[in-house]
DNA sequence: GTCTATACACCGATAGAC
DNA sequence: GTCTATCGGTGTATAGAC
């Protein structure tokens, strides 16, 4: 069963990520997604064998997508403006935090999110570390002082506080938070 | 109905923390909690007239008791350092972090949740203030750089995403953060 | 591939006896 | 305050016709 990448699959993982964004990982149900998309619920069994195996696929595809976007990004003029703005972005902020509050709970997922979490930081400690010695190069030695990783981890979880918080309208410190982080961002790549 | 405080009442709501740590919100249900404390699932019902209630009263509960804890550090002989045992400490995160997620779908609980959020804020900063101008006044003047808000806000960031990973067993670049902030609450508070 | 019909479990919540 | 009984709704999932 299951025509993987069909225009139904598609769909019927669309009208998952939007119930995962407006409603949250609770009301991911096959009934739900079935009555978004304008399809029979019984139909979703038809594509997945079971609701994990949804959950599961329709992380994957996420995962692939914004993994791209960090490759792409990686290739730009400037990685790290551009990975941030990735990080802020309100729309998969949400979706990734409610698919990691997902992976407590399904074994499948959890893998994926796994996988995914490290491949992120992998790439973003990439970019941070190339922008960090271009840097060290061009000056005499403005040494570091926050290693790559470190900021990596940094900007992934205040980019998901923010968009949380936001999310609730407290906004309290996010405009000196941005500017900080704005302002270390800058001097590595103007 | 809902005798307040009495014990019964608090074993329902220590279920439902229990739960909420353990299996996530999409398991907090009236025969759940009733199953783990070993009471009817109708009883419930008389202790809290919806579910909603209850969600709203566990969440005071547990916010009384955080802000306490906050307080209590702010008397304390190091704040800073206090304040950030806190914030990285496992239990908590876990419960508040469910508690945000609900509060994306009870409008009861998300008031209770944005006024925490902004109190909480309030007292880190409070203790920040206190740290930093002292410092400023023992030594010349070494300029801040990090506003106290700012730092406030990547403490609860960095707190809750280090519990999230570190329950999906990932730890790349913890090590590596907490130095960084570790030093910084040092070299404020030695 | 999409439909109807249907199984069985669990949900929130109420009524009323004790 | 706690119990039994019970309601209508919704969940996952399967069988089988078209």
């Amino acid at each position: 069963m299951g025509p993987s990448g069909s225009a139904t699959w598609h769909l019927m993982l669309d009208g998952a990520e939007a119930i995962l964004r407006e409603e949250g990982y609770a009301e991911l149900t096959s009934r739900r997604i079935a009555e978004r998309v304008g399809i029979k619920q019984q139909l979703v069994y038809y594509y997945f064998k079971t609701m994990d195996d949804l959950m599961v696929e329709a992380f994957r595809r996420l995962s692939k997508r914004e993994l791209e976007r960090f490759e792409q990004a990686l290739r730009a003029d400037r990685p790290l403006h551009e990975i941030w703005s990735i990080a802020i972005n309100t729309n998969d902020a949400r979706l990734i935090s409610e698919f990691m509050a997902l992976a407590n709970r399904s074994e499948g997922v959890k893998v994926e999110v796994i996988a995914f979490s490290k491949q992120s930081r992998r790439l973003q400690v990439e970019a941070l570390t190339k922008a960090i010695e271009r840097k060290a190069a061009e000056a005499g030695r403005p040494a570091p002082a926050l290693p790559p990783v470190a900021a990596s981890f940094l900007a992934t979880s205040v980019g998901l506080a923010l968009t949380r918080e936001a999310a609730l309208g407290v906004t309290m410190g996010h405009a000196e938070i941005a500017r900080v982080i704005e302002q270390y961002i800058s001097a590595l790549e103007p």
